[in-house]
DNA sequence: TGTACATCAGTGAACGCGCGTTCACTGATGTAC
DNA sequence: TGTACATCAGTGAACGCGCGTTCACTGATGTAC
């Protein structure tokens, strides 16, 4: 029995107990379960803190403050967003420059995306809410190199990055290599298109379309994939 | 000299000297200041009753609690994007039909929202955010009728609304009435229209584009244009 | 036209709450000799 | 292999703050007779 193990060591386990880092992982896990109810907002550090079983300032010891805390549940709510799209691409069969693979496998990412803006509005928020978002102002100078914006469509963009940008890049290279995509086309359409899947996401999952019921939810989907088509495609 | 007036008139003044509705409005001007600076969290009753001059309970006279004024604001925002729109629009010359001017009204729309994404980030925020969205869950029962959903693109949709979508119905009326959008494509090519520019305006007003210089902005814009183009000419 | 009274829109004081954060502490763990 | 000590990661108690909201009140305004 595990019984006949000494009162002794049992009790040494009050302190100490918990594996290196399971506290910040615990706090942010929780963070992120507060995220998901009620987005960026309900991100308390107290709760969390009460969700682990911690006192409030043992969140200190892994957080310089509040906002570190909301910035790492920010990160993983963005995770799990790009996670859900790479399941979505991966559950698509077919070789790379198969056309039919490959147009479904954009069409994955984009399903993927707006599914999770509507099963997780709280998430999905959270995901695009990086901290200090609270001062909306002019950013800084608005000058300096940014590896989001569209001047990193360059050589580096072949490089695979998990990010939803980047796993939508990878999925608009694919579909030129299949011959769907006009080479000449091809250079910075990422954007109209994370645009318009943003978008429709934004405006269906806590927008104001969010109460749309089902029939037309898909019929607007389907509205937004056959335009995205449309602007692929050309004029 | 107006000195001459009574000491007992200006001395009876202290109290109830504002027109009616005057601290109604205040406070919700007020709290589109609030709003304008920091989004829909930064409109915070007792500070908003600081900036009219009167005791916070006072209020409560007017609003219910602190959402029904955060709803008030809200509503608020929602009206300077629709004036600013109509501004846009209404400085296009040219009579109805004219394809230039069909064209130009329709540019100005979009023009129009993207400025004030940028300009105004936090009144864009709040534009956007129907009260109770604090709570994000499944909404009711997602049935009922929605006035601004799908299936209201009917004979009503030639109604003149001035909300967003209402302007950008009738920009796209027009365009079809110019022969350049052709009729079978008109019906709901509104919504990923409107996807389309509304997810430029989160991602670069304050989603993770915020801080792209303003030449790659210029070039966005002109890749969403062009790519909403294609999507009206059709495939 | 003047008076009596209800209503309206403000004041003043107070409440409980939960938050983020700081301080001094303590016991367990890991490391140097 | 055993001991001394630094570091790490938690505890316990407390802080000041600003918030939304409630209560009883009061004076000015509008209305009925």
């Amino acid at each position: 029995m595990t019984a006949s193990r000494p009162a002794k060591e049992t009790h040494q386990v009050e302190r100490r107990r918990r594996p290196r880092g399971a506290v910040r992982d615990g706090l942010v896990a929780a963070g992120l379960e507060l995220a998901r109810t009620g987005g960026p907002d309900a991100v308390v550090l107290r709760e969390a803190t009460r969700m682990v079983g911690v006192v409030p300032n043992a969140a200190y010891r892994h957080f310089a403050d509040r906002d570190e805390l909301l910035a790492a549940v920010c990160a993983a709510a963005m995770d799990e967003l790009a996670a859900r799209m790479a399941a979505g691409v991966a559950r698509v069969p077919g070789r790379h420059g198969d056309p039919d693979a490959a147009r479904g496998r954009l069409g994955a990412i984009g399903t993927a995306y707006l599914a999770f803006a509507r099963e997780e509005p709280g998430l999905f928020a959270t995901a695009f809410a990086l901290p200090h978002q609270h001062a909306y102002g002019i950013p800084d100078t608005a000058t300096g190199p940014d590896r989001t914006g569209p001047e990193s469509t360059g050589p580096e963009s072949t490089v695979q990055d998990r990010t939803p940008l980047g796993q939508l890049r990878t999925a608009l290279d694919e579909l030129a290599d299949a011959g769907l995509l006009d080479r000449s086309r091809r250079d910075g359409i990422e954007y109209p298109v994370w645009a318009t899947v943003h978008g429709l996401a934004v405006l269906a999952g806590s927008g104001p379309l969010r109460d749309v019921p089902e029939a037309a939810r898909h019929h607007l989907d389907e509205l937004i994939f056959g335009f995205i088509q449309d602007g692929l495609a050309g004029g």
